[in-house]
DNA sequence: GTGAAAGCGCTAACAC
DNA sequence: GTGTTAGCGCTTTCAC
């Protein structure tokens, strides 16, 4: 594998000569540019980024930490991250934790020695893992992505979703549809969105003064097995709500299941809206809020990039939100309901 | 940031003893292995891994080259990929090409530049890329997931599905079935996968007689927008056949979205099968074929990670292929047909 | 404009 | 057992 040595050699001209061409410095004369630009071509030298990044203590690498890229949301936020980075050239490596607190650890150990310039988390929960401390005392600058810790220091970015106006958003549209037996099918609350996602709930009913019903509430689990649980419960108990909100698409995508099993017609014997829109809800003509996980994640991306060349004068908000929107179908039954 | 130096100083031995201890090379003293451990805590060092592959050669990194990996099937085998990377202890680059063979050449010269131990490559062609080179040129191992180039040199492994086996199953069982005015919406064919299920399509038809229709045979495209325009021709024209075979899930959710949209019963007035099994065919009750794309990640990067280690003794195969199974649910109507 | 040389943090051969 | 040292391939300062 050539090095620069051997196109110093080749070319005749220094390695530091070399190096001044590979780095664009202006300051070579084109007749050895133009004879080291040959000699490297005819060597098929390519330069040697971990011998450059020992020297730069940068690497042009940054980790990404997630779920699982097989969830719709995480490979949408995957896919920004990843557009971002190229754009910039940054290189990412993909770290799946099936939230696996141990792997995660172990993850952003490797991460640190690897030293990257930065790493995005998907995967926080609302009380912080000790273990991102060692990011900060690396050096390494990292941004939260989706879901979010409890307190941001002042060194942290936050990029996410206004998760509570997604909510409330919701709240309105079935408000104006009329709706008010509602059911809520929300997902553990030591993870922000669902948190935020509960409050928006909360604040949405009482706004219209609509009673939030206990046996119709859920706080455990955001699986498909957990919504199609939880829906044969009602069905088998001949307790169905009017709607079910569905706090994360695999949610929606159980209810939906168990619905069409039991024969449960949706919207007419239930009414079923998702609080995460994913390119499949189309398949089953399902409501949804869209809550841009994309735009999420290069946004994300971005700011840590940001951060890591600092060209931003002006300082970046700390947290950033990103608004929702509401994308109708069929699955709430406005066609029906359009009366109200 | 602490080095190996700060730990020899403060723990009072050489770095040569300190890197032994690191290593878990043998040969030291409990005393020194315990007092270097203890200034190694105390400074919060972390290997250098930079450093150390400038040394050694190895980055215990691969790169990873898919199309994207918002597509289920992407998704899966990067989600096998990274299983079998985290299990080894190699991360993994995630370098996306949108099937942009600019992108995927300079992801592929950025990759040589870090000098991944391995790559691993989704997107080839059947004609294949001169770029691929390179990587041999460097002496970097790579191994072709499920698109496979036309022909395979000395040191290449491919791991991929049986495409065309998928297909004869298939129409064994729509023969089983009875069906025989039969549509293949089928994929470009500079993609084995697209060629070889056409193959298989072609010899099952002709295994049992049935006549290939050339109005209702496509292969220009596999997205989803292909899949539900091809549709909404046939519809229009009134010129529907039984069955539709689609060759990718995407092709699928499209044909399936425009009978839907248009009143198209499936299976009562036109039946449909996928080539390309994935989680969501479930929502809509769509049969399928299982290509294991999740296990085919996993296989592919225990190859590569075998050829890196050498731990090999019985040579490899140089292709792998994993066997299809069907998945059957009530899009072909069996249990309207079950007569024949 | 160009070159010599130091040094990034580590490994491993070799000396003691 | 432990320490010294050369060198991996590059960048960068400082002479010339």
């Amino acid at each position: 594998m050539a090095t620069m040595k051997d196109v110093a050699a080749k070319s005749g001209f220094s390695i530091a000569t070399v190096s001044a061409v590979i780095n664009n410095a202006p300051i070579v004369s084109d007749k050895a540019r133009e004879k080291i630009l040959q000699a490297i071509d005819e060597l098929g030298y390519k330069p040697n980024a971990i011998a450059r990044s020992l020297k730069n203590a940068r690497t042009s690498s940054i980790g990404i930490i997630v779920r699982d890229i097989t969830s719709p949301i995480y490979a949408a936020l995957v896919s920004g991250m990843e557009e971002a980075g190229w754009a910039n050239n940054y290189e990412v490596f993909l770290c799946n934790t099936e939230d696996d607190v141990d792997r995660e650890r172990k993850y952003i150990d490797n991460l640190v020695s690897k030293r990257v310039d930065g790493v995005i988390i998907t995967t926080s929960q609302i009380v912080r893992k000790d273990f991102y401390d060692k990011l900060q005392e690396n050096n390494i600058p990292y941004v939260f992505l989706n879901r979010k810790p409890n307190e941001l220091r002042e060194h942290e970015y936050f990029v996410g979703a206004n998760n509570a106006v997604a909510s409330e958003k919701v709240i309105d549209y079935l408000h104006r549809l009329g709706y008010k037996k509602i059911a809520f099918i929300c997902g553990p609350q030591h993870f922000s969105t669902f948190r935020e996602r509960y409050v928006g709930f909360l604040h949405g009913m009482n706004k219209y003064g609509l009673s939030v019903y206990d046996q119709w509430v859920w706080t455990s689990d955001y699986k498909r097995k957990a919504g199609y649980e939880y829906a044969n419960q009602m069905i088998e108990n001949n307790n169905l709500p009017e709607i079910i909100i569905c706090s994360s698409a695999l949610l929606a995508f159980g209810v939906f299941l168990a619905c069409k099993e039991k024969g449960v017609r949706i919207p007419e014997d239930v009414a079923l809206i998702s609080l995460d829109h994913n390119e499949y809800d189309e398949l089953i003509d399902l409501s949804s809020v869209d809550l841009q996980h994309r735009a999420m994640g290069k946004m994300a991306m971005q700011i840590l990039i940001d951060q890591l060349s600092r060209n931003s004068f002006n300082q970046r908000q700390q947290q950033i939100l990103l608004e929702p929107e509401l994308v109708i179908r069929k699955s709430c039954g406005h066609h029906l309901r359009s009366g109200h």
